[in-house]
RNA sequence: GGGCGAAUAGCUCAGCUGGUUCAGAGCGCCUGCCUUACACGCAGGAUGUCGGGGGUUCGAAUCCCUCUUCGCCCACCA
């Protein structure tokens, strides 16, 4: 701890040891620290999938929690972040059939038992490695509460919650079409088929009358399914068809007689107006099969080949190639009318791609309607909040319309559903159960478990209460339910977010949690999503390991903005991290001199205590930087409190680097150097900066601010930062005087650096420097930090009267003061005058127009006062600014 | 087909309730500096028809309309 610090900051010799710290002392339960006070903040961190290690993705959405956490920590509330992982059935069974298949074996050949020990143990390693994944970017949740979707605990919540559902009607087993992957050979949720919009074909199909009278056409974009059709559909008032209604159509290819019914669902102005009608293969079919008692034809394998139910020579093609064969044998016969292009959506498996099939099948479901609802009535009752408040709308939207949610996986990796079927023909019962059931209860007889595993979103969509403990009535489950803030991203509002309010709405009455803010996507320079397919992802631990975790956060954070996407070039890490990494390495550096100032704890800069600083021991500068350091923490909190995470980082930024690092350090250094009068002030005000800017930021850079601030002089050995009191705005700061005073004077500085610059003034040289103007105010102003002015300046001698020189450098600065460098020689007249005269004329436009604007009597007489008055004011110190100027060049005798 | 969002410096983006942070930040670029915290730095500098067009207003990057271009979400016209 009394080491000295190295100039270059180093992250990886300080993140681990610091984390490995934080997480012995405890201080990211909520147990642990400030037991009893402060009210409870709860996030649950959207779990995981344990596919894979973490993306960029992942790194914004924990990053933006871990911000959040310990911002409400430091402000004393008890912070509880639950971390957990997701089993992601059908991902993570993927992917292990995947590394099964390079082996050359299917799940198949191992059998279901040693195929879920298989996936047992690869979620094991990665599950372990994501964990470790949150540790390294510093994520401050509470690992002693860390579940797997899978667990014991959460598996009897599972189980709960279908046996509830089913009592109470909410869950049954239906016979409907539903979207079906044929590759990975389950059925999906409507929200895990994603429509897509494709180039497409839609073919015109002639089906003859039976009674070869003449024929009627059909359009599809699947001609393949006209294998399975059983009817074909007309509007019932559609003068064209109205006398066919009735009639026998010859299903060309399969010879069998279909008829043509009368149905309102069809749309007489597209296409023929004639509908083919596959019950087995289309929701849209399937009804009107229904309605009119027609049979449905199953010609699909699962693997989407056409089965045995197809006529012998189409039989085991797939589905795309059966296609062909259909069209070119239609084609043959003279009944492919014609072919156009069609642009429409298809459904698409939102884990492997592949193009879904509607397939009619027996599947679980569970009504959402009656949960919809309460969850809808929450949002519109202003329980629930949405950053930004237009997700509310898909939110709503999507509950508006909600269909019944397909549930049952034809998977072997999840949880099983927990129904059992009695084997005895005379019994046949179907019993659902919260044990697993050996006999049937019915009759005694023996039973079969149902085979399918439930939607891994059946398990996530309670974690907010069965992550505490659900069914059990816990402690845990009592203190930190309803939580009250959830960060994700907007592309699982409908698999997640809806469907954990409506069950919490369902199951504890209450909504998990009133906040919801929606982070952007990370995205590369092109736009596109991250991912591994497209290789245009960033592995963040590389980022860790080169730049560090701060780095990492600052640049996720500081880059985004509520609403927007965050942009991030994977070809050009430099590009997206190296802002966080300069920063960091500032903020060691200036911490690294501030601390070697510190030889001991320095006076309290406020407060009853007898050596607390005086106001009058302050000076200029100091009562500046304390303003400065009070507008921050005012910024920084409210940016905080409103998600507007990249404005919190820039005000942090802006008053650490420019404030603080280029004015205040640098002004400050005299009186720090060895034992000079008002030396024990300047430590004082320094230190209680520098305190306030660590404690700042900690939210966003935790490590290096906990590096830092723990090597304060006199910093108790356990102490952390990570739980050390938010700031809070200081009502000694005085804003309005010190802010004026100290800006005349940092403009002082700049232009009389310009000055140096524009003549090339040798950065050792001392040069002197006359002001003049604007009365006893400016003057005393500037007076009070003339040793600031001279040194930032490097001035050999500062003077406050009219000068007899003439020729040298000169500026006007905004309040009228008038700055003179005499430079002798060094100056050029030509140059002098040329720069003078381009600032005068920029002066004269805008007192023109500004005059124009003041003369103008809709302005004067409509703009409110205040804004009237203001504009006079500009008026005034411009023109002033602009007559000094051109009194100077009169001195210079410029043509 | 419906809805939403975005377009500002070479790049990534701020700019919230029209007018003092109004044309900004970071990165990149140019010039000069290894000034005893920091070259991952310091000081100075260049760069914009605020996507096009129209309108409202005393006043528009900001509000309205329209067009263009990107992006997203939703949708059972086969």
């Amino acid at each position: 701890m009394t080491e000295p610090l190295a100039p270059q900051y180093n992250p990886a010799a300080i993140e681990s040891d610091l984390y490995r710290w934080w997480t012995e002392q405890g201080l990211f339960s909520p147990d642990s620290h400030a037991p009893g006070s402060g009210e409870p903040y709860v996030i649950q961190m959207p779990p995981p999938n344990v596919t894979a290690v973490l993306h960029m993705g992942h790194g914004l959405n924990n990053t933006v929690q871990d911000v959040l956490i310990r911002f409400e920590r430091m402000r004393g509330r008890r912070a509880l972040w639950v971390p957990g992982t997701d089993h992601a059935g059908i991902a993570t069974q993927n992917v292990v059939e995947r590394l099964l298949a390079e082996q050359g074996l299917t799940r198949f050949d191992l059998g279901r038992e040693a195929f879920v020990e298989r996936v047992w143990q690869h979620v094991r390693e990665t599950g372990a490695a994501i964990l470790e994944q949150l540790k390294a970017i510093g994520c401050s949740a509470d690992w002693s509460r860390t579940y797997f979707t899978l667990d014991e605990g959460l598996s009897r919540a599972v189980r709960e919650v279908f046996v509830r559902l089913y009592e109470q009607g909410l869950v049954y087993r239906g016979h409907y079409i539903i979207n079906w992957c044929p590759r990975c050979l389950t059925a999906l949720s409507n929200e895990e088929a994603e429509k897509e919009e494709v180039d497409g074909r839609i073919w015109h199909l002639r089906y003859p009358l039976a009674d070869g009278s003449g024929s009627v056409t059909v359009a599809t974009t699947r001609p393949e399914t006209m294998l399975g059709d059983t009817a074909v559909a007309v509007h019932p008032e559609d003068e064209r068809y109205r006398g066919m209604i009735g009639q026998q159509l010859r299903l060309p290819l399969v010879e069998r007689l279909i008829p043509i019914v009368a149905d309102e669902a069809v749309d007489p102005t597209f296409g023929s107006g004639a509908v083919k009608v596959t019950p087995a293969h289309d929701p849209a079919d399937f009804e009107i099969g229904r309605r009119h008692g027609l049979p449905s034809i199953d010609i699909m394998t699962p693997e989407a080949r056409i089965s045995l139910a197809a006529p012998d020579r189409f039989q085991s093609l797939d589905r795309y190639e059966a296609r062909r064969r259909v069209l070119a044998e239609l084609e043959a016969a003279g009944l492919l009318d014609r072919v156009e292009d069609h642009r429409h959506a298809v459904g698409h498996c939102y884990r492997c791609g592949t193009v879904v099939e509607p397939r009619l099948s027996d599947q679980w479901f569970v009504r959402m309607e009656p949960m919809a609802r309460p969850a809808l009535a929450a949002y519109r009752d202003g329980t629930l909040r949405f950053v930004p408040e237009r997700r509310g709308e898909d939110y709503s939207g999507w509950l508006e319309g909600i269909r019944d949610w397909c549930i049952s996986r034809q998977l072997w990796w999840g949880h099983r559903i927990p129904v059992w079927y009695c084997e005895e023909p005379s019994c046949a019962r179907t019993s659902v159960s919260r044990t697993d059931l050996e006999v049937c209860p019915g009759c005694g007889g023996a039973v079969r478990q149902d085979d399918d595993v439930l939607d891994t979103w059946f398990s996530s969509w309670l974690v907010p209460f069965s992550s505490l403990g659900w069914p059990d009535r816990t402690r845990d489950l009592t203190s930190f339910y309803p939580g009250h803030t959830m960060v994700s991203s907007p592309d699982i509002i409908f698999f997640w977010v809806a469907r954990m309010i409506m069950s919490g709405l369902h199951f504890m009455g209450e909504v998990p949690y009133r906040d919801i803010y929606l982070h952007g996507v990370v995205r590369d320079t092109q736009h596109r999503k991250m991912s591994k397919s497209l290789g245009n992802g960033i592995d963040p631990l590389e980022v860790v390991e080169r730049y560090g975790a701060d780095a990492l956060r600052y640049s996720l954070v500081a880059g985004m903005s509520v609403g927007t996407d965050v942009i991030l070039d994977p070809d050009d890490l430099e590009a997206s991290f190296s802002a966080g990494r300069n920063f960091a390495n500032k903020l060691w550096n200036a911490g690294r001199f501030i601390l070697s100032n510190l030889p001991a704890p320095p006076r309290p800069l406020a407060g009853r205590q007898q050596d607390a600083v005086r106001r009058d021991e302050l000076t200029l500068a100091d009562r500046w930087i304390i303003a400065r350091c009070d507008a921050t923490v005012r910024a920084a909190t409210d940016a905080y409190e409103r998600f507007r995470l990249n404005e919190a980082a820039g005000a942090i930024y802006h008053f650490i680097w420019s404030d603080l690092a280029d004015w205040y350090i640098e002004q400050v250094k005299p009186r720090l150097y060895g034992d000079v009068p008002g030396g024990d002030v300047a430590r004082a005000v320094v230190a209680q900066t520098f305190d306030v800017a660590l404690r700042l930021l900690h939210p966003i850079m935790p490590f290096i601010t906990e590096a830092l601030w723990r090597r304060f002089p006199g910093r108790a050995e356990t102490a952390s930062i990570s739980i050390a009191p938010w700031p809070t705005p200081d009502p000694r700061a005085e804003a309005p005087d010190s802010l004026r005073d100290f800006g005349l004077v940092q403009e002082l500085v700049s232009a009389i650096r310009v000055i140096r610059a524009e003549y090339g003034v040798q950065p050792g040289q001392a040069v002197r420097a006359v002001v003049s103007g604007d009365g006893p105010a400016s003057v005393a102003a500037l007076e009070q930090e003339r040793p600031t002015i001279l040194r930032l300046a490097k001035l050999s001698e500062l003077s406050f009267d009219e000068s007899p020189e003439r020729v040298g450098g000169h500026a006007v600065l905004s309040n009228g003061t008038s700055v003179f460098v005499p430079l002798g020689d060094a100056i050029d007249l030509g140059r002098e005058c040329g720069r003078l005269g381009s600032e005068v004329d920029r002066l004269i436009r805008l007192v023109e127009s500004q005059e124009k604007k003041l003369g103008n009597q809709q302005f004067v007489s409509r703009a409110p006062s205040d804004v009237v008055e203001r504009e006079r004011q500009k008026l005034t110190t411009w023109k002033e600014q602009c007559e000094v100027l051109v009194k100077k060049r009169e001195l210079l005798g410029c043509s």
